[in-house]
DNA sequence: TATTATTTTAGACTTAGTCTAAATATAGGT
DNA sequence: ACCTATATTTAGACTAAGTCTAAAATAATA
């Protein structure tokens, strides 16, 4: 067994902002937030550790096709929506139908290993505006 | 009517590169395509002619979570599979359930505008080695 | 303690793309 | 055709996000 997960006080600070923040956070605003709660970690360091946690399974990646990755403390299986105007990412619980990726291996004639599903619209609070 | 497009010798001469290519070319592919069909064109130009066509409507780009942008002359609703091992990118044409947009409507509220599948697996080439 | 392996650090570097100001090209009015 | 206004292209400087490297600091092992 090697799942024995190092977590070294950076990679246990940067855990702790992702899993505290409700917002997916990107690596400028994790190192943000790690300065206000006094933390100065090297640049690469942060990096480091991001891949470290993602690899160990404790966070998730998202590329949302913006500038750069965000992170998230919920390793539940579920999908983002994104706010077209204010950018805020929410949670979607409700899964894609298991028939559907089915449908795909046989078209395709690949074999699926994973999905993604990325949705963009307009979020409640920018509706009423 | 402002729907009329001003296709430019170089932005015609990306747009056929796109449409000939059958692989979501990046940005760097198309240019090395161009360069072997005799243009050189400055970046700016090749980055401005491929949002003027995405604008346009005549081409998409696509988003998959790499580090640059890929191009598609394929406007027809459809989504997109990418082999994890060789990294080519293939059609998936198998729409979506229309009830599972309206289900993520209700869930959180979004006005949803639009959704984006990304598939990862190994395609039939790869499955052969 | 001495040796080895792991992690962090600062800062140089890379990649993909944007921005800017000048040069060209195009279109419209006379 | 000539002048003017608008649109486009160009070269190259610049930016943002992230990677890489070599040395220093920590931790683990003998
Ligand atoms: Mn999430
Ligand atoms: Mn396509
Ligand atoms: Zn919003
Ligand atoms: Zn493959």
């Amino acid at each position: 067994m090697d799942s024995k997960v190092n977590l070294t006080p950076q990679r246990k600070a940067i855990y702790d902002v992702i899993c505290e923040s409700n917002n997916h956070p990107t690596a400028a605003e994790i190192i943000e937030n790690l300065k206000e709660n006094g933390f100065r970690f090297a640049y690469g360091t942060v990096y480091n550790s991001l891949h470290y946690l993602t690899e160990a399974g404790l966070i998730h990646e998202l590329k949302l096709g913006e500038g750069s990755s965000r992170y998230d403390g919920n390793i539940d299986e579920h999908q983002h929506i994104q706010c077209e105007i204010c950018g805020r990412v929410d949670e979607v619980f409700t899964e894609i139908n298991g028939e559907w990726l089915e449908e795909i291996d046989k078209e395709t004639g690949y074999t699926v290993k994973s999905h993604q599903v990325i949705l963009k619209g307009v979020c409640p609070t920018c509706q009423n505006q």
